[in-house]
DNA sequence: CAGCATCCCCCCAGATACTG
DNA sequence: CAGTATCTGGGGGGATGCTG
């Protein structure tokens, strides 16, 4: 995490923030595990059709190597394994929810554009 | 823009707006031009050094394609430019601000940890 | 100063196949 | 079900040089 800091200009605090969310599907994998405080992979999948299984893996991983996800592994067969925001990853709702804001307003513009 | 929206699963207007702002260098462009108004092309560039100057263009030229920026021409020897946010950049205002806050907070607690 | 054009390399991410 | 492993291409982005 330390290494995030020195790629920063000047200590940017937006660019701080980017080096944590700005994987390509993070923010929404954060912003679905707001809205349902528990996701299990396939579910995640469901909401995010566009992003392939590889990538989810790989963004899931990232985020948890940050400490901003936690994944519980159920020893069973079939696998089941969920994933939650930690207490640090809830810290981001207010920023993730303005994404949210912002988005439905410009899906509404451009609605009526049409 | 309309293609934006018909990439995002359901609407998911998290997606909309990485959309928009999703660009390696976006937010934080839009960042310092929420704290200083009006900026050169080389104001921008010492703000952001580990932005080069291709990759600044071509970011801004998204943004003002995105209607998020507009660009000021000075028909002038040498070249002048300015940037600036338009009225609906200027929206994106409180996401930009939970970033800037966010990322404070983050590397606070980095330093911290020293 | 504020870019654009070109070249070129690397690596991101999709497709596919496999596994506990 | 919930992932890994491997291969591959296409393009994102750096470096450099040029211009009005």
């Amino acid at each position: 995490m330390q290494r995030h800091i020195y790629n920063c200009s000047d200590g940017c605090p937006v660019e701080s923030t980017l080096q944590i969310i700005s994987g390509k599907w993070k923010s929404v994998i954060i912003y679905h595990l707001i809205k349902n405080k528990v996701c299990r992979f396939s579910e995640l999948q469901k909401r995010m059709p566009n992003c392939s299984r590889r990538m989810l893996s790989l963004q899931l991983s990232e985020l948890e190597k940050d400490k901003i996800i936690e994944k519980k592994i159920y020893p069973v067969i079939p696998p089941k394994t969920e994933y939650k925001l930690t207490r640090f990853g809830q810290t981001l709702t207010p920023l993730i929810i303005e994404m949210e804001k912002w988005g439905r307003t410009y899906n509404t513009i451009n609605l009526e554009e049409n």
